[in-house]
RNA sequence: GGGGUGGUAGUUCAGUUGGUUAGAACGCCUGCCUGUCACGCAGGAGGUCGCGAGUUCGAGUCUCGUCCAUCCCGCCA
């Protein structure tokens, strides 16, 4: 009853035997005399022979349709000279079929499986018949390589000396975090679990605990509108281990990462990854996860534009904190009136009034503000920009922080805009690893009026910045770090505090919790930090944007079996959906839903 | 919460200035066909034009609302 082989391994050594093979009809070709089938499964194809002379088995088979589910039995045999099909490494030979068993006669398709139409078809009635759109080679071949990348990070990690600790789903509400998923305990009517977003609290303490080196590939939760890169539950390659440092962790992660693109894509990346602060990444490409695969850095004319009669300028550069940031698109002077408007569309977004530019064409600048600028500061862009013919630069006057990340989205855009016209070139295959270090720990939120974590509360400060926590807090550098891989966030992690009584400072003084949430939320924490809590750091890497990279994707929906959609429904199962009221009052719960 | 794009046959799409019976390709059904591998040939069935109003003699087409999907902003310590 058993096959005998898989869909891919018979070739002309095998002629003669006698084999079974089971797997779906992946076409059929009805000849009137003779009949041909693709049988498929999920190692490869294997063409069918059925003659009239098999009767009835020949019958059966004329009434195969396209995706049904059979197991064949025949006689491997080489193919007539000239029908040998290359492209398939069973294609020397075919299977002769002597009988059958239909397993699954499969229905109409609601959609097309051949990659070339499934491709195009709504991506809501794919997920409906999700079962059908995974069935594709290429589609299982992702799950694969997802398989094949929790592997290696494994494997890795195993033979560092980490433990796998499943830690609890289950946990307390952290409001100052994320939106949670909150979860009604019958048991105790009126309270809540929150769903974890990340076990960062749990392996804190398993640090405390002594298990000094653990990971878990964990799934985590977050209540917050979805993106082509976010999904309401992912998984998050979790580390944390105790007595270390920060180049520690540098050596650490490069290892692992070097260990996966082998065992995945068979590519060396080179370590050590570069390092660079935070400051740097926002001045050079005005954002804290920079591309840079590609140059088009901004540059700095905050100086310049101090005495300039372009009072626009003047204004902001003498202001307290503002700066005037320019990049030179080079080659993209041919730049549309849509595409300019697009662009500036963008800059409004991010709170620019407009964006200014420059276009160097047929040997003259144009630009609106050029009767402003004098020849001092014309030629001061030109050389610090190399402007050339053909070349066009656009401006962010704004506070620093703002004018920055205008033009690193300007940047982005117009790296698009000039790959599309073929005059920038991003090899596929290039991996730039880049370390973003020396993040500020605290920001100031304006609109609560106090200081809140640039990441989160545990992060320790960089030893020398302890004494601003007091005076200047925006001055503490954090012993944070973020991994960056061709502008994407891959994840990041820090040097944890251990100490209780600088985490109570964290929380109380500088963070201004009031000590009452403080002692509920987190007064555990400081607890166990009293009874001998080690040194500590560690990281967590998003699993599913390491897997669409590594499989190229723009969407990690199309590296997870079952995703959700943008309003994180499940359109397969159909979820969330109503629940009974019995399920209601179990749980100690009224509903009155708002409009 | 805000902005963009899309929704016409099972699927992907076309549908002119608002005008006769809404078309094509693939798929499906029937028949024919002994070497195909995107088999071929002949014929056929298949439509609440997302949904609801409105304008009009007349709406797939115009207007408003609404639903769904998707991309982005806000959000994601």
């Amino acid at each position: 009853m058993k096959r005998t082989n898989t869909c891919n391994e018979l070739t002309m050594a095998d002629s003669g035997k006698r084999v079974s093979l089971i797997g779906w009809v992946q076409s059929v070709r009805d000849h009137g005399g003779i009949l041909f089938v693709d049988l498929r499964d999920r190692d490869g194809i294997t063409q069918l022979v059925f003659h009239p002379e098999s009767g009835e088995v020949y019958q059966k088979a004329q009434k195969l349709k396209d995706e049904s589910v059979i197991q064949i039995f025949g006689k491997v045999s080489p193919r007539e000279a000239g029908t040998v099909n290359t492209a398939l490494k069973t294609g020397e030979i075919e299977i002769v079929c002597d009988d059958i068993i239909i397993h699954n006669i499969c229905d109409v398709l609601p959609f097309p499986l051949d990659d070339a139409h499934a491709d195009k078809v709504n991506e809501d009635l794919r997920l409906q018949y999700r079962y059908l759109d995974l069935r594709r080679p290429r589609n299982l071949n992702l799950l694969r390589m997802r398989h094949k990348a929790a592997v290696s990070l494994r494997e890795y990690l195993n033979s560092n000396g980490f433990i796998e600790v499943e830690t609890p789903i289950l946990f307390k509400s952290t409001p100052e975090g994320a939106r949670e998923f909150l979860v009604p305990s019958r048991l105790n009517p009126g309270t809540f679990y929150a769903l974890t977003q990340s076990p960062q609290q749990y392996k804190q303490m398993l640090m405390v605990s002594g298990i000094e080196r653990y990971y878990q590939l964990a799934k985590c939760f977050r209540d917050e509108d979805l993106r082509a890169d976010r999904q309401p539950e992912f998984t998050q390659v979790d580390i944390e281990l105790s007595f270390v440092e920060r180049e520690d962790m540098y050596a650490l992660i490069e290892n692992m990462l070097k260990k996966v693109w082998k065992d995945t894509l068979g590519v060396d990346i080179p370590t050590p990854f570069p390092r660079m602060p935070y400051n740097e990444a926002m001045n050079r490409y005005g954002v804290d996860k920079p591309d840079t695969r590609f140059e088009m850095e901004l540059a700095d004319f905050t100086e310049i534009f101090k005495k300039s009669q372009f009072k626009v300028f003047s204004a902001i550069s003498n202001s307290n904190g503002g700066a005037i940031k320019a990049i030179n698109a080079k080659g993209l002077a041919d730049i549309t009136q849509g595409e300019l408007k697009g662009l500036e569309d963008v800059a409004k977004t991010l709170g620019a009034k407009g964006l200014a530019f420059i276009k160097a064409e047929n040997g003259a600048w144009k630009s609106p503000i050029l009767k402003f600028l004098s020849e001092d500061e014309q030629n001061a862009l030109r050389q610090t920009l190399k402007v050339e013919d053909g070349d066009i630069v656009f401006f962010a006057a704004a506070p620093w922080e703002q004018a920055c990340s205008i033009l690193g989205r300007i940047r982005l855009e117009c790296a698009r805009l000039l790959q599309s016209r073929g005059k920038l070139d991003i090899p596929a295959d290039k991996f730039n690893f880049l370390w973003v270090i020396e993040f500020p720990l605290m920001l100031f939120d304006a609109e609560q009026g106090r200081y809140v974590s640039a990441h989160h509360p545990f992060t320790s400060p960089v030893e020398e910045d302890i004494p601003y926590l007091d005076t200047d807090p925006l001055r503490v550098r954090g012993q944070h770090y973020d991994i960056v891989l061709n502008g994407t966030e891959l994840g990041g992690g820090s040097i944890r505090i251990h100490n209780p009584v600088l985490q109570e400072k964290v929380f109380k003084d500088v963070l201004k919790i009031p000590a009452d949430i403080v002692q509920s939320r987190f007064g555990y924490m400081l607890k166990a930090f009293k009874y001998g809590a080690p040194p500590h750091g560690g990281i967590a890497l998003g699993f599913d944007r390491l897997v669409s990279i590594l499989t190229q994707r723009q969407s990690i929906r199309d590296i997870i079996a079952f995703p959700k959609t943008q309003r994180g429904q499940d359109l397969m199962a159909q979820c969330p959906s109503p629940v009974s009221d019995k399920q209601l009052k179990d749980l100690s719960i009224k509903l009155d839903i708002i409009e």
